[in-house]
DNA sequence: TAGGCTTATGCTCCTCAGTAGCACTTTGTG
DNA sequence: CACAAAGTGCTACTGAGGAGCATAAGCCTA
């Protein structure tokens, strides 16, 4: 189920059709988010980008399940792997939250392939913020996400379904990863892959500060 | 911009259309919620709703921005209350947090209208469960609520508008109202207001844990 | 109370996202 | 080499959502 795009991440144990399929995939998320950025999400149909890319609109949508998600696509491989490694995470001692706010920086640092899905993403959120739809997608990836990352946690922790407090911890870690984002937009020049960690580990470390600020 | 619904909290002191106008969209939100409720949201046409109610899909879109938005509106009178509050709350000496999570209170309370409103949430809740695309636009209103009532508080308090902390603390007062709502939806029998309450001070309550807690 | 103004409404036509059926091609396998 | 399986193109269809234009209902002033 994880979503991959680099084209570099496909090696050669993956048979022909499945690297075909990936350059597909590829070549429309990132079609999409050159035509998005040009003329607006709105202002691009999906058989225009089916016609640029040269594939029917049944292939566009056997590769994605909305014209959102071809524009969320960079993001949802971030949280996609974070869900899988979740499976595999030592929770013994450390708080829960800070096991999965280290398992999200690995994640993160997973996508470090010499600026390009840094620059994916960063096409992909200029999108978002002028489209609801595309954030509406987004925020509904997530919280789908939490809800599987939470099921793993109840069962690898033998948590009460009923406890709140390890939604309540993703839902945490989604909002510091979506400040980040917004800090790492907001700055001018060029945004690299290690200013977006680096603001992460910032919005973390001020997480508590959330909980008890009052005024100045 | 206010989204009331009830009928009986239309006073004499709005105007004759003003009211008409009101009785059509609390006309179109309870016939949604009963309509969809029994044959799903996918299963009834904007044509079919707009036929039951007697109204032309024009006039639906001008009481709602699109489909999903109506079963979603109860929720939405909530938040739409709390923003408006938050215009005038004194912030003096208690942390922002708590503040917004007594204002939440607040206006939760201002929804206790004998039960209509209740029985209308916990129809959209387990709408909204079974369907992604309403779930999506209810998260898509709270992000922009959201971002409203942080820039609300930004003025106010005359914060740092690169300060994260607002929008976290305020992300942490939607994540908690939605494990509250989970949980509400979640207890077996007729759920009431006053239940729904005690849900969001429990969760309030553990909210600090959620930061801490390690396996048992 | 008559007339004019504003605003909601209905009607109709349109675009486009997303689905489904069917036939064809390509790739992996016995 | 043949057969199974999966991806793809083509085409036709449904339904959400928007736009133009005309009408009606409520509101306001003389």
């Amino acid at each position: 189920m994880t979503a991959d795009i680099s084209p570099a991440s496909a090696p050669e144990t993956l048979s022909l059709r499945e690297r075909k399929k990936l350059r597909t995939r590829a070549a429309l998320v990132d079609t999409a988010l050159a035509l998005f950025t040009e003329r607006g999400f709105d202002g691009v149909t999906l058989d225009e980008l089916c016609e640029a890319v040269e594939v029917s609109k049944r292939t566009f949508f056997r590769n994605f399940a909305s014209k959102e998600q071809v524009a969320s696509a960079p993001l949802e491989a971030l949280w996609d792997g974070l869900r899988d490694d979740v499976e595999h995470l030592s929770f013994d001692g450390a708080p829960v939250l800070e096991v999965l706010q280290e398992a999200l920086l690995v994640s993160l640092a997973r996508m470090d392939d010499s600026g390009a899905w840094v620059t994916r993403v960063r096409q992909s959120r200029e999108l978002a913020e002028l489209t609801p739809s595309i954030t509406a997608y987004g925020l509904q990836y997530c919280d789908r996400t939490s809800a599987a990352i939470e099921a793993t946690l109840q069962r690898r922790l033998s948590l009460d379904p009923a406890d709140p407090r390890p939604r309540l911890a993703l839902d945490l870690l989604v909002a510091s990863f979506h400040a980040a984002l917004r800090a790492w937009t907001a700055k001018p020049g060029t945004p690299t892959h290690a200013a977006l960690a680096a603001e992460l580990r910032s919005v973390f470390a001020v997480l508590p500060g959330a909980l008890t600020f009052s005024r100045a």
